[in-house]
RNA sequence: GGGCGGGUAGCUCAGCGGUUAGAGCACUUGCUUUACACGCAAGGGGUCACAGGUUCAAAUCCUGUUUCGCCCA
């Protein structure tokens, strides 16, 4: 391919189908099947199949495939497995809003034949998700992908439950549950989010027995007035009505109790009255009765401590069946159960007269009622938290009923022990709090769903002798009577089989290989919202069934908001979706972004401009190849530099034997190809003629020859395997980029281990941007168009710093480092990026950074005056010439000097120790040395004057600083000496460099 | 009510005891420089929320205040 073809710009789209495709098709996805290497595993959160992806997937998918990838070009062993979650409620009601559209109720069709359509429809729309994983690059192993409700997870289920409930682990009771009206099942606690709303206390008077008992003391209507004061002018108590109904006496206090209650129309299930036993207003009053106003009950008024004498009037209404709270009471005190409510969410046969009106119309109506009996005292605006259904968002209602439940506290204990003693690690560490705080106060679970989408209870009722069988496979009949027998209705809560995940996913009842080798897996990552749904719970069952922890480290990444920190959803409308940034931006791109704004312990705020930044970058960095690439003389620079038969590391080694293992096909002694530059995909480890051998530019005899390899990038360490330049053949700029690429590597790598994706990611946009580009490329260009060995050194320095380049960027941008790989002459054993070798630092030089950075500070100098003095960039200086005072520094000038000239556009540069400023220049000052660029015609004094004065204001100042800390006693007494020194050696420089300023700045003025 | 996290450049964020506090975007000026205008060069912009304290040294640690957000009750 002819380099020329190249596109002047990175265009995602067809390279990301390519390379996705030829990944796939090559295994390179799949691990090995050897046992004795180090494994890498992670197991996906599993997406909703109702789902689509979001940017919070996104996210956390390119942290997972960041880290996979990374893993695998380590020489590690990695599996990463995909999947997909059931989604009980979610997909129950996506199906059965499809139903509706042709007038149809899950109830018409039945339960099997409802089951059918959800299994048809997840054939249909179920997998949607995982291809768009896919477009994001995540290289899972999708061989194994897997779904909680196909058959070998369900047995997992189906074990679980088993195992739990003869451990005496899973019960049922009756109890209340978080009841969602709408989507008609129990939620677990967690499952009803408590949201704030604007609702009303309501004063209730409940007319006393025997009025002549009831003692109203000061104390209460003290207590009243304050209320009426707290509450000021806007107490909204509502007129009374008529007073014919009245049925107690409303002009004596003393006849009735006032209790206060956020939902009256409870009050038709109250079977109690409570008030502190410690309460004197209410003392006398205990042992007395009631009559529940409406439906004319007469209830007991009972002491319990739990009340609160602060809260309302210090009598509260007990209602069992509606509140848990008031249920622990009426356990207490044996108070029956009355249920008022049914399912939906309207008034039952118990209701009295309210029976079939809905929970908020009876309210209303009831109201109404009280207060034509005057039985309202008042209605006060109260703010208060009430949970809504996590799926619906409907407000879910306390609710009395049979429910299966695993009891938390043995299973929670072995849990906090793991994290305590760091067998778990959070990351950010901040999250093992709020883990403990929730793990501590655990209650037990509800596993028990009154929906049909789901892992069926696997519990049978005998009709006959009611005994009840918890079976692993679906008895016929009853084991004690023969009896017939009926399934429990009910569907195990999905986080139930989500639970079990990182062990079911990898064969588990059965004691696979898989889970032998990738058990515990390595890291979970996750959101934070989901810590106590998901990360607790597979802790929890993990310890309990694979008796090992599930995962060694939980990554806890940053929720995804929109640029005005609001979350993100649909209602709102400041959905970014992922896919139309792929295709706006590409994949990469998007992925970068995610990477360096995934900064621990923060939201993430995206904004579109930064994706677009970031595409910049990608175009910055095809840019960069396309240079090198126009610059290698086409296949040659490649082979030259590649010797087949020397390079076998045992890494190669290794791949080689992944894929045999992956395929089998390719053949004992086959010869890896020579890739050329050319990027169409060839197949991984296909034969093809060997590579030629010679013309090497620098071709290394020795390795132990002494000067080589002082400076080398990683490739060099690779037993007999590679040519290297020997020193005298670099310069310093040279030495410098290899310095700072290995500082890069060790960098990037670092910031990978401590799961710091933002300073990996930031670390290499600087190097290759700034550095890389902006100084190595730019200072290579002279050399590439002299004689053949000088061109060749530089040809070979581009083509291994580039591609170490390259592998550093892989995890983060897949598919445009692999298509430049591919067309960068390249390792013959190495058939794509995703395979290749992770970079290891070499050495490091300095010296050579110190020097460079010497001469980029007098470019940069000598550009900023040129700028100031508005010379264009075109027109060329004739002259400059440098006043120095050791010759060490005029020596690395000097060595450097064609970069001077080139870079800051200069005919000549003359050195001078005794160098006069000529007149009519300007000076900038470096080190010991002053440069004088002589602008006759050219300068404007006063500007000059200007420049040199804000120079001298910014040294002046930093001076002072050092000079205060140094005349600091404290300081050179007690601080560090390597401090000391280095706040010496800073004034020192300072101080020569304000000097020859304030002197440069007099000449001018005079 | 309890807990957690945040307030650093116009915006979004790094930095979390030791150079003159950084980046990206935005802004200003100049530039068709044979890789790139998705670019190059130069530049402007900050009492690091506030008040105390610890320390030779605080954006960084401690205490308090204020303010924003989240979680739990």
């Amino acid at each position: 391919m002819n380099i020329l073809d190249i596109p002047k710009a990175y265009e995602p789209q067809d390279v990301e189908e390519k390379w996705y495709k030829y990944w796939e098709e090559n295994n390179c996805f799949l691990p090995s099947e050897w046992d004795d290497k180090p494994c890498f595993s992670m197991v996906i959160p599993p997406p909703n199949i109702t789902g689509s992806l979001h940017m919070g997937h996104a996210l956390n998918n390119t942290i997972q495939d960041i880290l996979a990838r990374w893993k695998r070009m380590q020489g590690i062993n990695v599996l990463w497995v995909p999947g997909t979650d059931h989604a009980g409620i979610a997909t129950q009601n996506v199906v059965e809003r499809e139903l509706k559209k042709q007038g149809l109720t899950r109830n018409d069709l039945g339960r099997e034949e409802f089951i059918k359509r959800v299994w048809e429809w997840k054939k249909q729309y179920g997998d949607i998700i995982i291809h768009q994983l896919k477009r994001l690059g995540s290289s899972c192993d999708w061989s194994k992908t897997r779904f909680t409700m196909d058959d070998g997870l369900s047995r997992a289920v189906r074990e679980v439950f088993v195992r739990l409930y003869e451990e005496g682990l899973i019960y049922r009771d009756n109890y209340i549950v978080n009841w969602c009206p709408r989507c008609h099942t129990a939620l677990s606690d967690i499952e009803a989010e408590h949201k704030d709303i604007n609702g009303h206390l309501y004063y209730l008077r409940y007319p006393v027995v025997g009025a002549d008992l009831c003692v109203c003391p000061n104390a209460l209507e003290e207590q009243e007035d304050e209320i009426h004061e707290q509450v000021g002018s806007t107490p909204v108590t509502l007129q009374l009505q008529d007073e014919e109904n009245i049925t107690a006496d409303t002009t004596n206090p003393k006849s009735y109790i006032v209790v206060a209650t956020t939902r009256p129309e409870t009050m038709l299930g109250d079977t109690a009255v409570a008030v502190n036993p410690e309460d004197e207003r209410y003392r006398r009053l205990i042992g007395k009765y009631v009559i529940l106003p409406v439906l004319n009950r007469r209830i007991p008024i009972i002491a319990d401590s739990f009340v609160e004498p602060e809260f309302g009037t210090g009598a509260v209404k007990v209602t069992p069946s509606h509140d848990p709270n008031d249920f622990e009471i009426g356990k207490r005190h044996n108070l029956p159960q009355i249920n008022i409510l049914n399912p939906d969410a309207t008034m039952n046969e118990n209701a009295g007269h309210y029976q079939g009106q809905d929970r908020y119309e009876c309210r209303k109506n009831l109201i109404q009622d009280l207060q034509g009996q005057g039985l309202v005292e008042k209605i006060e605006e109260h703010a208060l938290s009430i949970g809504h259904c996590y799926r619906c968002h409907t407000i879910v209602e306390p609710y009395l009923s049979p429910q299966w439940f695993v009891r938390m506290n043995n299973l929670a204990e072995e849990a906090i022990k793991a994290v305590e003693d760091g067998r778990v690690e959070f990351i950010p560490k901040s999250w093992e709090k709020t883990y403990f705080e929730w793990m501590r106060n655990i209650k037990d679970w509800c596993i028990s769903r009154q929906i049909w989408w789901g892992h069926r209870i696997p519990v049978w009722y005998c009709q006959q002798c009611g005994k009840v069988l918890v079976e692993r496979e679906d008895p016929c009949a009853c084991t004690a009577c023969g009896g017939e027998l009926k399934q429990d209705e009910d569907v195990l809560d999905t986080w139930f089989s989500s639970a079990l995940w990182p062990f079911s996913t990898l064969g588990w009842p059965d004691d696979t290989p898989d889970l032998k080798q990738f058990y515990p897996t390595s890291v979970l990552s996750t959101g934070f919202d989901i810590i106590f749904f998901w990360v607790a719970r597979m802790i929890m069952m993990g310890l309990k069934f694979q008796r090992d922890i599930p995962f060694h480290k939980v990554y806890i990444h940053a929720l995804i908001r929109d640029a005005e920190g609001q979350k993100m959803s649909k209602s709102k409308g400041n959905v970014i979706d992922p896919l139309h940034v792929i295709d706006d931006y590409g994949t990469d791109a998007l992925r970068f972004t995610l990477a360096i704004m995934a900064v621990q312990g923060r939201d993430i705020l995206l904004a579109e401009e930064r994706i677009e930044g970031y595409k910049h970058f990608c175009n910055k960095l095809w840019n960069a190849a396309r240079f090198i690439l126009m610059n290698l003389d086409g296949d040659e620079a490649g082979e030259q530099r590649i010797q087949e038969s020397e390079f076998r590391s045992q890494n190669s080694e290794y791949r080689e034997d992944r894929r045999q293992d992956a395929r089998g096909t390719v053949g004992a002694g086959s010869k890896p190809a020579l890739v050329g530059a050319d990027s169409k995909p060839a197949p991984v480890g296909a034969d093809s003629k060997p590579a030629p051998v010679g013309a090497d530019p620098c071709v290394c005899p020795d390795k132990q020859e002494p000067g080589f390899l002082q400076i080398h990038d990683s490739r060099f360490e690779i037993p007999d395997s590679r040519c290297v330049c020997p020193d005298n053949q670099k310069e310093i700029a040279d030495k410098w980029i290899v310095s700072r690429l290995n500082q890069t590597i060790e960098q990037v790598t670092m910031g990978l281990e401590a799961f710091n994706f933002a300073e990996a990611s930031a670390t290499i946009y600087h190097f290759v941007w700034h550095e890389y580009c902006d100084w190595y490329l730019e200072l290579v260009k002279p050399r590439l168009r002299q004689d053949d060995e000088t061109k060749k050194t530089v040809q070979y320095l581009l083509a291994t710093t580039f591609e170490s380049i390259l592998k550093l960027l892989h995890p983060f941008m897949p598919f445009i480092t692999e298509e430049l790989w591919q067309r960068l002459p390249r390792l013959p054993s190495e058939s794509t990026i995703m395979l290749s070798k992770w970079p290891k630092p070499g050495l490091i030089n300095p010296k050579a950074i110190e020097d460079m950075e010497l001469v980029m500070e007098i470019i940069s100098a000598i550009r900023n005056i040129r700028s100031m003095m508005n010379i264009l960039p075109k027109m060329r200086l004739p002259i400059i010439m440098v006043k120095h005072s050791l010759d060490e520094t005029a020596d690395v000038l000097k060595s450097c000097i064609e970069y001077i000239k080139r870079l800051g556009n200069i005919e000549t540069i003359v050195f001078d120790p005794e160098a006069e400023k000529p007149h009519a220049s300007a000076v900038a000052v470096a080190k010991d040395m002053e440069i004088y660029i002589p602008l006759e015609g050219l300068i404007d004094l006063e500007k000059e004057r200007l420049r040199l004065k804000k120079q001298l204001e910014e040294i002046t100042q930093a001076l002072s600083g050092v000079q205060a800390k140094l005349s600091n006693p404290g300081f050179v007494d007690k601080a560090p000496q390597e401090v000391v020194d280095k706040a010496k050696e800073q004034g020192e420089l300072l101080e020569a460099k304000r000097k020859s300023i304030e002197q440069n700045l007099r000449m001018l003025e005079l």
